[in-house]
DNA sequence: TATCATTGTGGGGATTAGTGGGAATTAGTG
DNA sequence: CACTAATTCCCACTAATCCCCACAATGATA
């Protein structure tokens, strides 16, 4: 499970380190064998490591071609889903498309998401957080059953 | 079960330490792995033994992805988690996002809440402290009925 | 009041992690 | 098959982290 926020650098050649406190678990996990595809709601990207990713595939592939919905669905996600391994210096490449959609400078911020991570610019996460923060604050949140079972 | 207040100093490597009438249990419950995120009411951080944290995070990963807000709690609370070890010399590190959030300059409070801590800054807590003992005593606490139940 | 033990604080120095970029290798293109 | 571009490997530099020891403050003991 991943945890956490990492700020990394987008390099000249449009790499990114993995912080090592990862890569134990990723090496065991898949072998750095990962799967970085775009995020729909936000203007970031997520990553997966293989075996992950394949359940997504899964249930991707359970979508019906007919419905338009679904159909973009798949497209967008599939369509955008890029093989990426961890290389021998604990790096992997992000590649043009991937870093157009998440508006990806030279400050990134890694963070990790249980079963993924999400990838930003460091920019976009501020504004998340803050945005995270105020909208729990101000009790725009609606508060379902699910997060009423949560304590902290 | 932890309580008390305990008032501390971040030092200029940023880092607190634990007081040791914490440390056998801390050790007992998890080897001195913890878990910080931030706080999504107050200006504060939480501080749990990962175990405890490890429920959270169950939780947590039962919330919906495609649902925008349970999305966006998600990544205020893992996005912050930090894995905090307790080093040799019974001392951990704060990073600077969570340091951040609560304001922490040299005076720190950590405050024992049974399962978890709270790390405020000393100027909030102090003002934390006479907000709360103010609103009960005006009562303007609603009285649900489990604070009824309640019998100091 | 002197002595000792314990706890919290500060900081030197070794170690490790992250970054940048040269050079070798591979892949794509005509 | 040669040329160019992209990727990967590798090494060097810098910055952050961790380990360790020393000192100061406190409180207990004689």
């Amino acid at each position: 499970m991943f945890r956490g926020t990492s700020a990394i650098t987008l390099d000249s050649k449009n790499r990114i380190t993995v912080p090592t406190k990862y890569r134990d678990e990723l090496f065991a996990d898949c072998q750095g064998k990962m799967v970085c595809t775009v995020d729909i709601q936000h203007a970031c990207l997520l990553l997966y490591p293989l075996p992950e990713w394949e359940e997504i595939e899964l249930k991707l592939c359970s979508l019906s071609s007919m419905n338009p919905q679904e159909r973009l669905l798949q497209q967008v996600l599939l369509g955008n889903a890029s093989d990426c391994e961890i290389d021998k210096s604990g790096r992997l490449l992000i590649n043009g498309p991937l870093r157009q959609h998440a508006n990806l400078e030279k400050s990134v911020m890694l963070v990790g998401q249980l079963k993924k991570f999400e990838i930003w610019s460091e920019s976009a996460w501020q504004a998340q957080m803050q945005k995270g923060i105020s909208q729990i604050q101000s009790g725009e949140i609606e508060l379902t059953e699910r997060l009423l079972d949560l304590s902290l």
